[in-house]
RNA sequence: GCUCCCAUCGUCUAGCCCGGUCUAGGACAUCGCCUUUUCACGGCGGUAACAGGGGUUCAAAUCCCCUUGGGAGUACCA
């Protein structure tokens, strides 16, 4: 049998990080088995779903990298792929349903029902349907009011009998009897509910492997029990662990950022997040830490999926987006950067070599895009310096005081835009032998005099990059 | 309440299925040292975990049971 595997969102807000995660293990999942990845929207909440959520979602989607065979965008054989657009075929499945008896129209209103719950609940017993729709005595005044035309809903009669579901991460799973009562199927205004349309969708669109979060397992029940008597084998599942945050609750607003959007605007890169996401929940046979996720797509296995849930914490991430950004193509990393850059900024003016060894120099010490630029303008172009304690210190020093006047005299002298390596590398050396002086003293001084700061990178990488200006107008401080 | 799921360093995890090779391995974070000063990179090293209790067994992180803790579901939401 063919693999096909589908991602299900509801355009009900921008793609969740946890959403996100899902979607990449469906993928790898097909790609690993050579399979087909569908996307399905899943909008039946017709008043929390906006197309413009869906058109974000695609799009974050697209930007992961995370890319679907069949699709709203992408028409295959199984559409339409969106719920919205597929509610005859479930009204259809539905009646043959009550035809069969194997589900009931039923007429009761809100108050009645909440009247059924609240009584169950005082009684101890769970709160299901008792209402009296569902003795085939009152099918026919059913069916008169249906002519009559009032509405209904099509509500299922949950079969009294235990289910075992085989789960592919959690191993056998039993549902007792009497776990869920008659629970609707389509909604008095004609739309069915989501287990009831997700049945017939992945039956439909030949869905063979459901990979989802935890939060749906005892969602499945439902749908083994829709599986059975529509007749049709159900999918293989597997139920993922959920993503929580810090306080071991359910990822939400209110632990930061949980949508993709953000990352995106925060300047990480797509296959960093990929990354760190796959590793959340799955492991590397080998352990590995840094991949692609489409090199890593022939070895993903279901097998190794974790059963706890994962805490959401940036750290890592941080540094698997550091580690992306090192390995990037030197033509690449330049035009990302660039693009995290303003127009008018000192950096555009500046020559091809200058700019390429601006890059090599900074490359190694960011962890984000962004951070480029503000290392150019703190390191290199000496803007927001903190005077730290550190700095103080240093400046107080009458070797400092020495260093200072003898750079300003060699350097007040030099024309020309910047330093060569060569001329520094003199400077420094006569430095050196004329105050006799070594060590942190002079490394020290010759960086606080020359950039204002007490750290940077490497002294004969950095002095020949910094405008000669900008080191005189420096050491004129002094 | 009821039902289901889960439980290894602060965090992500390997190991668990097929008990011994585990005085529990890796990574992030953290701390220390080295890399002629700093930050970073790199290298080396340190701190740090099998939730608790019972079994089974010559032997348990690994198998079984209970407790505790956490999570999910219990909708005419998805």
């Amino acid at each position: 049998m063919s693999v096909r595997v589908r991602f299900a969102p509801s355009p009900t807000g921008y793609l969740h990080i946890g959403g996100a995660r899902t979607a990449l293990y469906n993928y790898l999942f097909a790609k690993a088995n050579n399979g087909k990845f569908i996307l399905r929207v899943e909008d039946t909440d017709l008043e929390r779903s906006k197309r413009e959520y869906e058109e974000s979602q695609l799009e974050d989607l697209n930007w992961l990298g995370i890319t679907y065979d069949e699709g709203p965008d992408k028409p295959g054989d199984v559409g339409p792929y969106r719920q919205s657009e597929r509610t005859e075929i479930y009204k259809e499945y539905a009646k043959k349903l009550v035809d069969q008896g194997l589900a009931y129209y039923d007429f009761c209103s809100d108050e009645e029902l909440e009247k059924m719950k609240e009584q169950a609940m005082k009684e101890g017993r769970p709160p299901h349907y008792t209402g009296k729709w569902r003795n085939e005595e009152f099918f026919e005044e059913a069916a008169n009011k249906l002519a009559a035309g009032e509405k209904g809903a099509i509500r299922f009669k949950a079969p009294k009998k235990s289910y075992i579901l085989q789960d592919e991460v959690r191993g056998r799973v039993v549902f007792p009897e009497n776990m869920v009562g008659d629970f609707v199927l389509i909604r008095s205004n004609g739309l069915p509910v989501y287990n009831f349309c997700c049945v017939i969708d992945d039956m439909l669109m030949k869905i063979s492997h459901v990979i989802r979060g935890e939060d749906h397992l005892n969602n499945s029940v439902r749908q083994l029990m829709i599986y059975d008597a529509l007749n049709a084998e159900p999918p293989s599942f597997a139920h993922v662990s959920l993503l929580i945050g810090k306080d071991r609750q359910k990822l939400s607003k209110r632990h930061g950022a949980t949508s993709t959007r953000l990352y995106k605007e925060e300047s990480y890169l797509p296959s960093a997040l990929v990354n760190y996401l796959c590793l959340l929940g799955w492991s590397h046979p080998d352990e590995k830490e840094i991949f692609r996720i489409d090199d890593i797509a022939h070895i993903f296995d279901s097998k190794r999926f974790s059963k706890a849930a994962a805490i959401y914490d940036l750290e890592k991430l941080k540094w698997v987006n550091g580690m992306h950004i090192r390995s990037l193509p030197e033509d690449i990393l330049k035009e990302e950067i660039e693009k995290f850059i303003k127009e008018d900024h000192f950096y555009f003016k500046q020559s091809d070599s200058w700019k390429k060894s601006v890059i090599d120099l900074f490359k190694n010490q960011i962890e984000f895009f962004s951070d480029f630029e503000k290392r150019l303008n703190e390191d290199l172009l000496h803007s927001n310096i903190v005077k730290t304690e550190k700095l103080e210190e240093v400046l107080s020093w009458d070797t400092t005081k020495q260093i200072s006047d003898f750079l300003k005299n060699k350097i007040d002298i030099i024309d020309g835009e910047y330093l060569s390596k060569n001329q520094f590398q003199e400077i420094f050396k006569a430095l050196k032998s004329d105050l006799g002086l070594k060590g942190k003293p002079l490394f020290m001084g010759t960086r606080v005099s020359l950039t204002g700061q007490d750290h940077g990178p490497e002294l004969g990488d950095l002095i020949p990059l910094i405008p000669l200006n900008f080191l005189k107008k420096r050491l004129s401080n002094f």
